[in-house]
DNA sequence: ACCTGAACACCGTTCAAGT
DNA sequence: ACCTGAACACCGTTCAAGT
């Protein structure tokens, strides 16, 4: 028998870094970061807690190595295209794999320090913005200006709670926003596909995100025609 | 003896909600919120853990009144100003409040369901729009377009682990990131304050917050003139 | 040399027993 | 009626003992 994997003996499936990383995505996706333990994740792979740290470090390494796997879902950049649609394309592709996996944007805000692949996208999104022409000064606050936005997420700040079901206290909260937050209330619905619903409610995601990403590319444009300098 | 406090007795200051919530933001301040914990807080207050639990419901409501103590900390909206320097006073103002308690951003962002002082503070903004000559649409769009940023943070990308001490470490690693990444070497210095710095090394994150600011508000700014409507 | 069970030092919260 | 100690069901990680 040689020293290899046995084969015939229908064990296990040998653990290797990406598998303990693919499981952790998956445990995640499925029941929510909450639910990611070391112990849970070993538990579902059919291995005992402490093999897991063959593979990884420890809890924060699982982590930054999950979030890598997202990030490589994101589609490589457009050959050929503007500046602008080639940003806005590359950050579209991005907030498209972090939907897939609402998990990864609190994991990736509380990172700190970059991975190589975090760094590639940050690279390719910079190389975009210097061959249309902007300045390196001007790119670097660009790029702080994205800030998340980059991997297609922003934090809403709209409550998300649903109104109650008892429509009379349903009908009281009404009275109480009206009475204490009435902007609120004013702006509650507008921008809403369906009408008449309350704070938050059928606002379009999508749309919110597009409307500032196009209004900061706007602004950036601008900016770049104008050759804009910091004033010293 | 009234069944009053006991004068005399100089037992402990009474627990009080109030107290609770201070004496949380408190440790958070000084050992950060990975040690705020239900234990550790009760022990700061010399009491038992489960006394905790008179004063608030869990641990997620005791942040939920944390958050609430540094809001409360936001200077009131000026009075007379013109829309754009009330709108961004406000945010500046809420900026220096946070930045006094930098536990407080992960911890807001990470609430579900908004406080009523949350509340009041987006209803004064929004009333500041409205004032302005904004619609309640462009109003609505504005303020997610605005998100976290009300409160005067943002999440910034830029690796922020310093550079290694070793000089030869240093240019290994310079070596690596001009081979790989020419593009975030090219921008790292640029916008710094202090010339030839490492990446996210030497940034001035205020700057950069207003820099974002200010083209948000341009942006705004010039919807408004234009008597923005959404495109149906 | 490799692997792993038990143990350590924590959590938030429940609950029953004590005053 | 009020308060609280002990207990429960978890953590991430260390470490020494076993094969």
């Amino acid at each position: 028998m040689a020293p290899t994997v046995q084969a015939g003996a229908p064990r296990r499936v040998a653990l290797s870094r990406d598998r303990v990383l693919r499981a952790g995505v998956a445990l995640a996706d499925e029941e929510g970061i909450d639910a990611l333990s070391m112990r849970r994740l070993a538990q579902r792979l059919g291995v005992v807690p402490m093999a897991l740290y063959r593979h990884v470090a420890n809890k924060e390494e699982l982590l930054d190595g999950m979030v890598d796997v997202v990030i490589g879902e994101i589609d490589p950049p457009l050959e050929g295209a503007d500046w602008r649609t080639a940003v806005r394309e590359r950050i579209l592709s991005a907030r498209r794999a972090l939907l897939r996996h609402p998990w990864a944007r609190p994991v990736i805000e509380s990172r700190t320090g970059a991975s190589p692949v975090v760094l590639d996208h940050m690279n390719s999104l910079i190389g975009m913005f210097r061959a249309g022409g902007f300045s390196a000064v001007l790119t670097h606050h660009v790029m702080h200006a994205l800030g998340s936005r980059m991997w297609g997420f922003t934090q809403e700040v709209f409550p998300s709670a649903p109104p109650p079901e008892d429509p009379e206290q349903r009908a009281a909260m009404f009275q109480q926003v009206a009475a204490r937050w009435p902007h609120i209330l004013e702006i509650a619905g507008a921008g809403a596909h369906d009408q008449g619903s309350v704070v938050g409610q059928g606002c379009d995601d999508q749309f919110e995100f597009e409307f500032t990403l196009d209004l900061m590319l706007d602004g950036f444009e601008r900016l770049r025609r104008q050759d804009w300098t910091p004033r010293r």
